[in-house]
DNA sequence: AATGAATGAGAGTTCATTCAT
DNA sequence: GATGAATGAACTCTCATTCAT
């Protein structure tokens, strides 16, 4: 058993290195620039080889997108539970805030889980709209938010945050009124107009940090 | 000169009849199903021809995206100006909503001028900005939005409705709430965030059509 | 006849400027940068016109070549003319002289008339054989060469300056020692071997230009 | 270990399968009438695999030359050790003699390794010039030759061989004179020129084989 | 478990040439 | 006399994938 689980565990390790390296490759010369080939070359095996541990480039550039999306499932369900007793609605837009950020700081893993043609609902993806959903929930129960549904409420702001990120990471200086400033007003509007009162929205409370600008 | 324009006429003709059965392959086959041969075949001419007409692959696609978002700058700036006297808030959020409807009618153009590492400024697209600019002043002049920078709101309604079209645009079913459910929250969302006034956004008067979804 | 002969004219007139023409684009781009559509693009008319003056490539590119062999061979004629009552040995080294800078000077056409496997026999060789020879035999018969053969003896300077000049043509810097070096020592040598006295050659006294170096 | 040489013997066996197969190509059809796909053919391989063992066309094409060429040094070099002893100039006529002979008994590789526009600077060319180099040295320190430069003395010998031997090459009969007769005073007569001392050279003594008329 | 040779399809592009207009 | 649209074949090269070893 411990011989099975050791192979196990070698074959995982190399299906890592494999998803790594393609990650590079991805990284270093687009996605359009990835082949199965260039992966081979990349790690030092044969062309071949890969096939003994993925079925084939599909399922090879899922498991690379399920992985990276992971990542960010786990990052915003672990600051969700830190946070658990304060304003639901501070802590969504903690969590909002925390989408981009990633986003912008690990550009070429968002892009990869979610921009572009072959992006596919991941698995992990569903974690994180659960874990919005969970803290919108609470934003309606504690009527903080309107009457809203709270599954679509948490998909609209999702998609607010993935409009900001992408826009951030395709290219520099795409907003003329700078990257902090459009990102804070979108993501304040989106939580504003949910809002049950109408207090506004406190822009600059939170903020993407200028270091990302 | 007749015998010049009719053949002038042809030749834009002949442009046209290409980059509509570009566009179909698109649709049939994906980004990557594209490829020149197809395209001639398609169209039931020879693979060399095509370069009778366009430069080659990149100067079609670049024609074809620019087309597409020439169409929607239009079709905005129109909407716009039928709508001169209007709510200027009416007027944003129907542009904002066929914004997300063109995208998500061509999605691979969309996806060509704004989506993935290799997605080009388009000039129709800053004609785009420019024109919710436009609307977005006068929301700010009339007091229908609370004082904002014009040029961020407009970025930041910008990258909602881009997120919100990107998403649809990516994979059937990613929206648990229903497409127009999810768009129609979004895009009123963010715009009730930006009035002035507290009254609140009466959603489902204007609608993404269900035919969308 | 006044308005065939200015047809004619103008046939032959065009003819003369779509044979500069490809002599330009072979200066330019080299042999294999040659295309009847380059050559219709450099003249400004369409590609098919070409085929209205000549029967496709082959011929286009044989009459070039006939004729610039035809304009070294009358240069060589009119040099052996223009020298008719000096030492036979001196217009024949002028004439070698003269060859090895026209092929130089016109690499293209000296290439497809003399080297590779479609050299093809021109007219215009034979007249530029002829008019070493009828120096050689003068040579011969006033005793400043030793008593060869005139035939062999003009083969055999053809073959030395044919072998200068498809070097100097291969490529750049083949000779270390310097172009005009070794060319002026390659003829001057064979001509040196060929004379009847012991007389050295003066070498220098005529020169392959630097500039053709 | 048996197993590895045997498959890097059977790789390098490809190699030269290939180029024997190119070369075979050129002889047929010409250097303009080559292309990667008749190779594949020629061999019964599909057209991808010589990608396997040539990186392109160009190091295919250069590992052809330089590979011919070698055989040509090789041969030369074994010619000048041979007759270490003797008088410099006879082992340099010898020299040159092997050096036509090769070619006309080689036509084809002498032709890809230098005839035509793509012959390049060979590693194993400079090895002949060297060769010939060393005994024309040998022939200036020994008062042999008059007093020359031996690199372009070399280079012009080098240069006279090269056109008798391409143009006994080119075409049948290209010579009225006959192939072995105006060989034999091309070369006798170039070395001529250079011998320091009058005494004619005697033409005959070595020749080139009738057979190779 | 890994290799490397091989495939077959397909990519974008350029070419010489023809021919109705 | 000239055009320009069209062809069809050819080009080099890359790809994902398979399979005997």
């Amino acid at each position: 058993m411990d011989s099975h689980s050791t192979r196990e565990q070698r074959k995982q390790d190399l299906r890592r290195v494999l998803l790594d390296a393609a990650k590079e490759i991805f990284l270093r010369e687009g996605y359009d620039g990835f082949s199965m080939r260039k992966l081979a070359a990349q790690v030092g095996y044969s062309a071949g080889t890969i096939y003994l541990h993925f079925e084939g480039k599909d399922e090879l550039l899922e498991t690379l997108t399920e992985d990276s999306f992971g990542r960010l499932a786990s990052s915003l369900a672990g600051l969700k539970e830190r946070h658990e007793g304060r304003d639901p609605v501070e802590v969504l837009r903690k969590i909002l805030y925390t989408y981009v950020e990633f986003g912008v700081r690990n550009p070429h893993e968002y892009r990869r889980a979610l921009v572009g043609q072959q992006a596919k609902a991941t698995c992990a993806g569903k974690i994180i709209l659960e874990t919005m959903q969970q803290v919108v929930r609470r934003c309606v129960e504690e009527a903080r938010f309107r009457e809203v549904d709270p599954v679509a409420a948490s998909e609209a702001l999702w998609a607010t945050v993935h409009g900001v990120t992408s826009l951030l990471i395709q290219s520099e200086g795409i907003f003329a009124a700078g990257k902090p400033v459009v990102a804070d007003l979108a993501i304040n509007s989106v939580l504003g107009g949910l809002l049950s009162s109408p207090v506004m929205v406190q822009a600059g409370e939170t903020r993407l940090a200028e270091s990302a600008a």
